[in-house]
DNA sequence: TATGAATGAGACTTCATTCAT
DNA sequence: AATGAATGAAGTCTCATTCAT
């Protein structure tokens, strides 16, 4: 039996990612020891383990958290009646979340979860199953969007889907480092391949 | 004089950087351990040491010699006199790179770089020297093209540089994670995508 | 709360001190592995770094308790109403202890820290800090001794302080090695060089 | 058939042994690695190995060359026809060489090679040897000096020698570590000393 | 439930010595 | 004789995890 409530336990699991996110952020996954996330969430060692199994463990449940984050952005996407509308608020979003200060933690600990999810099959599940979602969401809205009529039929969407997401995965490691980007230069770049590549009709050459 | 000569010194340390290689890339930096590379390369203990003054020494070294490995490619674009050609080529040379099944060890070990970099002041310059100088690569050529009148001259050279990296950062990524791609289909959105960008002028609209 | 009492902890510190002195006594501060003082004294390796920060902690702290022990004489000595007295109480209780047979491991010990003295300056700090504070006990009463009308007041305190101490480093040394020596006999030496010393009034000679 | 002369050879030994000592006076026996010395004397590693047959042999050839120098000083105090001038030149010698700015390495080897005198037979038969070759000289002196009835016959020469070197030991020590030492008051103290413990005759009180 | 002291395997690195040249 | 690269045992310290209280 419980003794303490569901919702305190899950407080106090909150408050360890927390922590956990902090550290990881600033040294790494491998380089954070238990005892650092212990420092920086003050709870006690032991009570580490009473939430998580093992220090994997944690970083596996940051990165379903960061999904579950994501989440709400393609659920907003989705919510728009037109596909066209509901990708440009999906690059404005992801665009935005870019520069928000408040991510600089999220992006850097996102950047060491894709090499995680190299060698751990539980983190890369979590991880990729979040960009499949990205991925699926993308190219639903590509596809009602040829079905509308609305963007031209030749687009792959599938690749176009992949493409979209290899930018925002390259800025974001771009923006984790602490580059000089331009985002606001950038994403006019990037608005203006998307809506040419989505709407452009011309003779695709035969390339490499 | 029994003192080894300068090429069998680097033989040998390629050796043991290559078998370093294959262990980074199976395990990560850090759950590879020396004894994993003295088992790899089959050289003592000891003569590890003789090489490298220590593990992360030799995470650097793997990063120098891929910056040298890439400047290859950059020189290659360069000697094109068309920039659009360099262009072109550079596009075709790094796509043909990211299915080249001989470099998978270097995308994985790439990605984990990327991680290490957020922490690591040394690994960070090499690493980021190295995607530097393919934007200025790209920029140069960017700029080359604007002024013989073949690229639309609203194209900001810098965040374009940025952007194109970016793609093929999150390409690397991807595919470092075994992802299913058609590799051959994005090439093919990204072609387009750039054609676009770079040739068609159009009014930009404002975006956020 | 299962946190180890204040009590419990130094006892435990202790006990690890002990066994360390046991140690370094057979074998020196350098061939003596933090292996064997983790055989020596029972407690697990990891258990050894809660309690010292590293293994030359370890021979600080062995010496820092020395001088604790020490300053217990010195305040005997300091107790005496008459300074002369107390000059031969001092070395009385420092004779004693010169063949006091469960000293032997702390005599040993002290030598070894001398050496140690010359390289670290934390051990130089505690050891000199302990024999500093013996000679100003030695002046202190030196100069009482000459207020009073006691001892002449030729004698210089400071030069009769550090000369007496280096007697008594010179026979420590000499009993740690084991060497022949009758103490008695010794005892009488010194005994008399001291009181005629203190005492005698002559005229001085010059000397080079 | 050796291919280099003895006095070559020897010459190098000697060589390898100055640089030995300039490392062992640094940084102590210990932590002085054959590097440092290869480092120091400009042989090569292997050549270190012509020469001693291990790292010890090297302390020992030290602490055996120190014995040579010292056998000097006491031949000299031999020479002298009246024991009293004879202990008196000792005396002189060895305060001397206390403040000798040349023989600083010296001193400090010299106390390290006490601490390593009790662990290792060798070093230690090395050492003591030398002193009881001191300690002889001392009493002869004295016992000719009773004989001729210069000096007191009460005085116990083995407890006076014991007691002399003790004192020069501490003052070494004492020096080696820097302290601030009046080495001309240090010299008048102990001049009384002995000159009071040598000739002044007085009722012995019993000492405890 | 919660604590935090304890554990011990194992990581990185050094270094005295050897040996092929 | 001489060189210096190579060896590999061993040292110090860390840290994820456990467990008595």
């Amino acid at each position: 039996m419980p003794k303490i409530s569901e919702a305190q336990r899950e407080t106090r699991r909150q408050h360890i990612l927390a922590a956990a996110m902090r550290c990881f952020s600033r040294d790494g996954f491998h380089a954070t020891t238990t005892a650092d996330i212990v420092r920086e969430s003050g709870v006690s060692q032991g009570a580490l383990y009473l939430y998580f199994a093992t220090k994997d463990d944690i970083i596996v449940a940051l990165a379903d958290d960061r999904r579950q984050g994501e989440a709400l952005i393609n659920a907003l996407a989705e919510s728009e009646q037109d596909p066209v509308e509901g990708l440009k608020l999906l690059l404005e979003l992801y665009g935005r979340s870019l520069s928000d200060p408040a991510r600089i933690e999220q992006r850097r600990v996102g950047v060491q979860g894709w090499a995680e999810a190299l060698r751990s099959p539980t983190v890369r599940e979590s991880v990729t199953a979040n960009i499949a979602a990205v991925g699926r969401e993308i190219e639903s809205l590509v596809r009602r969007g040829q079905a509308a009529g609305q963007i031209r039929s030749e687009l792959n969407p599938e690749a176009f889907a992949r493409t979209l997401i290899a930018v925002f995965q390259g800025l974001i490691l771009q923006v984790a480092w602490g580059e000089p980007i331009d985002l606001e230069a950038v994403g006019g770049v990037i608005h203006d391949m998307i809506r040419d590549s989505l709407f452009t009709a011309h003779a695709r050459e035969s390339h490499p």
